[in-house]
DNA sequence: ACGACGCTTCGTCGGGGGGTGAAGCGTCGC
DNA sequence: GCGACGCTTCACCCCCCGACGAAGCGTCGT
């Protein structure tokens, strides 16, 4: 078997690739998230992640009880948003964790989804961020604005990366990660334009979701943002 | 099935893979030599490439009674090579053709393999070539090298491409490709520092087969491209 | 020390996918 | 127009892979 088809087939098991994509963010998850990620039993699960150790795309490290999963390297990743970027059938198979996950959530703090994705958008296009080695600046008139939204930009440069783009796995574009989008999260959180949801169910996934309020919604639309 | 696992299962498939990895070069072939690069039978083969022409991973020409197949777009050689880079089980799996067709080939015309790579790296470590956008462009000291070689840089600046990456699927890494790229290997050819075997065999893959002739390698060596 | 818990291994079963051979269809060459 | 040829479709078979249940192992809480 080539080295092609080994690394593709490892991914090309549905449930295999549900636990890549969960994993894709950065997180690092047990075997018991990502078997419910995957909609799987434990042992199941279990072969899964042996396989996908062994073929290397997966790093585990045990911590009491727990093991936890991540992805092995940046080359896995870009493996996998890759193959996220290609058409597949031309047909956009529906998430199964339904549209409020896509719509807003958490990802390692900042926020991620539609919202994610449009805001590192309107933050691009309106000039608050510019491109820098490694990932993004923020902008005199940028560093103003997000100073009036209410972020600690000096929390945010306290952060080991300022700005920088992570991979959106529902919207398949990039959202912005770093010390300023966990700061801008939190300052949307704080001004209840966003919200969690009050009873944070058991599932990993529901964990992270995130609503928007109507005056969150009102607002986020004037920056330029799409509802 | 989300697009992730589809895209990877459609790849993951070791038939389905040799074919990709045959059209990676940007070559389109025909059904029949997909199935002997595959090592299959022409109703296997037909099957996969229905498979992946509908997964959108593959583009059909009809021609006559040929179907010449080639990869869909930019983003699947993207998918292939990124898969290419995993570590696969940590072991580079060996290539069935042997070591020949690994040291030098043809693709699309110009040089890959081992010797195809090398010569990449010296002429851009020589500063004969310098990055342009899309690409490379001869400087003028390489301009006079090339020259020296008895490249026709004329006819290499007519090519709808001067100078190109183009990943090599033995050595993983990008070698030269476009107007230049050929005219240097015809140079090559014409200097008898390489050869194509004597009898072509009648299998796709030896038919590219290029060999080193000991001047060949000996004159190589002097540019500062590997042995 | 005991049970609860997370995870893995083992044994077993079932379904799907890939393979071949035979047949059918359209195109090329004499 | 005829066979040769390239490719596809169809029917069939078989193997492999992924699922689960039961059991075993190690860790955590009391």
């Amino acid at each position: 078997m080539t080295s092609l088809a080994a690394s593709a087939a490892l991914i090309g098991d549905p449930a295999r690739a549900a636990m890549l994509q969960a994993l894709l963010p950065g997180e690092a998850l047990t075997a018991g998230e990502l078997a419910r990620v995957a909609g799987i039993g434990a042992p199941a699960a279990s072969a899964h992640l042996k396989a996908l150790t062994e073929g290397g795309l997966v790093g585990v490290h045990a911590q009491g009880r727990h093991r936890y999963h991540r992805l092995a390297g940046e080359e896995v990743a870009t493996a996998l948003e890759a193959l996220l970027a290609l058409p597949a059938g031309g047909i956009r198979a529906p998430w199964p964790h339904g549209d409020a996950l896509r719509r807003a959530r958490l990802c390692w703090g900042h926020l991620a989804g539609q919202l994610g994705v449009g805001l590192h958008g309107a933050m691009a296009a309106q000039g608050w961020i510019a491109p820098a080695p490694g990932g993004w600046q923020a902008t005199p008139s940028g560093e103003a604005a997000l100073r009036d939204l209410g972020v600690d930009l000096g929390a945010a440069r306290a952060a080991p990366r300022f700005a920088c783009d992570c991979m959106d796995w529902s919207e398949r574009r990039p959202h912005l990660a770093g010390g300023l989008a966990r700061e801008v999260t939190a300052a949307l959180l704080r001004r209840k334009w966003l919200v969690r949801p009050e009873a944070a169910s058991e599932r990993p996934l529901r964990r992270r979701l995130l609503l928007c309020t109507p005056e969150g919604a009102r607002q986020l639309q004037g920056l330029g943002i799409a509802a």
